[in-house]
DNA sequence: TTGAAAGCGATACCAC
DNA sequence: GTGGTATCGCTTTCAA
């Protein structure tokens, strides 16, 4: 391979010059310049950016984590940080778990590793100890949902209990009193603080209220099976909460395929507001978590040069709204 | 920041022993090992993988650069690739590249910066430039459907015109004469690709046979754009051929909107067959690319070392196969 | 304006 | 088994 002391040699200046001119530092003469560049190009020289770090340059790629970049929350939240980083120079490199432990553990290790600027968590099985690593390290960090702010490390917070309440108050209005819950295992906090919520805003409003659990894997089939549980149920619900956008759609086939029509037999809800909520059939009422605003937050947190930075160590809180959209309808007396 | 030799001293060994340890060179002491771990565990301690590769380790990890990651296909095709790759120890960097030329050119860059064992380029906007410029490289590479074969490049070419024939052909079956193409613009090979080929193989099955296109942008929206674009003209299509999935479920939501049904008052045809085409409404009749067979070749490919790398320099051709679903069906007299 | 040389943090070869 | 050390490619003083 070639490197800085190729481009020298064929330029006729020591490879000091030819940083200097790789790196803009403007005290070259022009002539030499040219040069330099020429030697560059004619040799098609790329510069060995581990070197580069290795000896000390401003680290300028932030690490991101998520769990699952098939899920269109954590690939909106990607986006908009790489969009901001591309902006001001910046190098994202992204990793993704599966929702496992293990590769969670593996992915931070690679990112320590590889000296990122800063790290963003972005992901739903949390592990204590990696927080805890994390958190007494020196690495700027953003934490979604979990840990605490201070000092390095950011957190970003989303009120999904108040998201919860918007959904079931609204089908309350609607008459509503038997729900159906549809999640997903994996002792994931959010996940679960998000049925908990339906079940206590639910006997708040009205202490009759009746709510059913059904869980199953994350995505489309599973939200599919988790809705032929609740339909296999001697009394059917009048309105379905998912944990998410994805299972939802599911639910909304299963109950197509058998037959039941949304929202005139039975209400539905997601939650995320995925692009797929707008275009489903029907479109999906859900609840909006601004991913380009928590993208935001991770960028003005990590990119501590690019005149951000002035977001790391705070706390940051996202207030989910409800969208209204043509799953959710009135409640009637159960089907069947 | 810390480093072997902190490790070392505080394991009363020499940084070489070290390295050993870290890198599961089975002649150390055992009583010597235990030492060692437990200082970089104490320590906390990553190793900087700038400086391991550097000092010239294996480098195990291979960049793959997409068009879009909100694509599904391309989304497919990385997981394939990345769970190829972390089953045998390798890491993927992946960089998208927004369709934007400039910035498929910067993340190359950014590859060979960074010293990749091996890249693939699964993209459409494709430059010519850079096809020569990694070819006459010395760098493993996969080019998807550009570019020659041999040496240190492999190619994986799909057969888009087979795939398109076989949709026509299809849909002739069911009566149509009168196609209409969804397009995106983007000087894309591949699409205008799949453009032609739908007018030659309908005038090839039936002279008559019309054929009008619209282009818009790549998306959900684009193709409900070009779909009103077409709806818009005196006569419709009785069939729409969309030149991927997305931009077919959008011509679906437009058709929707304006009280057209699918298939009966027109068909509908997507290609890439992504999971959403299985699921919206109707379900799309489509093309589906081996995406998994894609990434598998990839890695096959780029990851010399790992029993694999039998596949570089060779040509892999892809045969596209019809999938046919709810969105196709008999030929009517134009409505309107 | 330019060059020489000291690191940066690992690996790997050569001795002991 | 273990340690010393040249080396990888670059950035960055310090002098000239």
């Amino acid at each position: 391979m070639m490197s800085l002391e190729t481009v020298a040699k064929r330029a006729r200046v020591s490879t000091a010059t030819v940083s200097r001119v790789l790196n803009g530092v403007d005290v070259v003469k022009t002539s030499t310049r040219a040069r330099v560049m020429k030697a560059i190009a004619d040799l098609k020289y790329h510069p060995n950016l581990h070197a580069r770090s290795l000896a000390g340059a401003v680290n300028k790629t932030i690490g991101v984590i998520v769990s699952n970049l098939d899920n269109p929350f954590f690939l909106d939240v990607y986006r908009a940080v790489e969009s901001d980083c591309h902006a001001e120079g910046y190098e994202v490199i992204v990793a993704n778990t599966l929702y496992r432990p293990e590769q969670l553990a593996a992915s931070v290790r690679m990112m320590i590793g590889r000296r990122v600027a800063g790290l963003a968590l972005i992901v739903s099985e949390m592990d204590e100890g990696i927080v805890q690593e994390l958190t007494e390290g020196q690495m700027p960090v953003v934490l979604y949902d979990v840990g605490a702010a201070g000092g390095h490390v950011t957190k970003i917070r989303v009120n999904y209990r108040r998201g919860v309440e918007r959904v079931v108050d609204y089908l309350t209005t609607l008459g509503h009193t038997d729900f159906g819950v549809i999640g997903h295992h994996s002792g994931l906090a959010p996940i679960s603080e998000r049925c908990n919520a339906v079940l206590e805003s639910a006997r708040a409003s009205d202490p009759r209220a009746t709510v059913r659990q059904a869980l199953d894997a994350d995505g489309l089939e599973g939200g599919r099976r988790a809705a032929a549980d609740l339909l296999s149920a001697g009394t059917l619900p009048t309105a379905i909460i998912c944990v998410n956008d994805i299972m939802a759609v599911g639910a909304l086939l299963e109950l197509r395929d058998r037959g039941l029509r949304v929202p005139r037999d039975i209400s539905v809800t997601g939650f995320d507001d995925i692009e797929l909520a707008k275009f489903c059939y029907p479109a999906l009422t859900t609840v909006n978590i601004p991913r380009d605003q928590v993208g935001h937050t991770v960028f003005r947190s990590l990119a501590v040069g690019a005149g951000a930075g002035d977001a790391l160590g705070r706390e940051f809180s996202v207030n989910p709204e409800l969208v209204v959209r043509e799953s959710t309808g009135p409640a009637r007396a159960s089907a069947i």
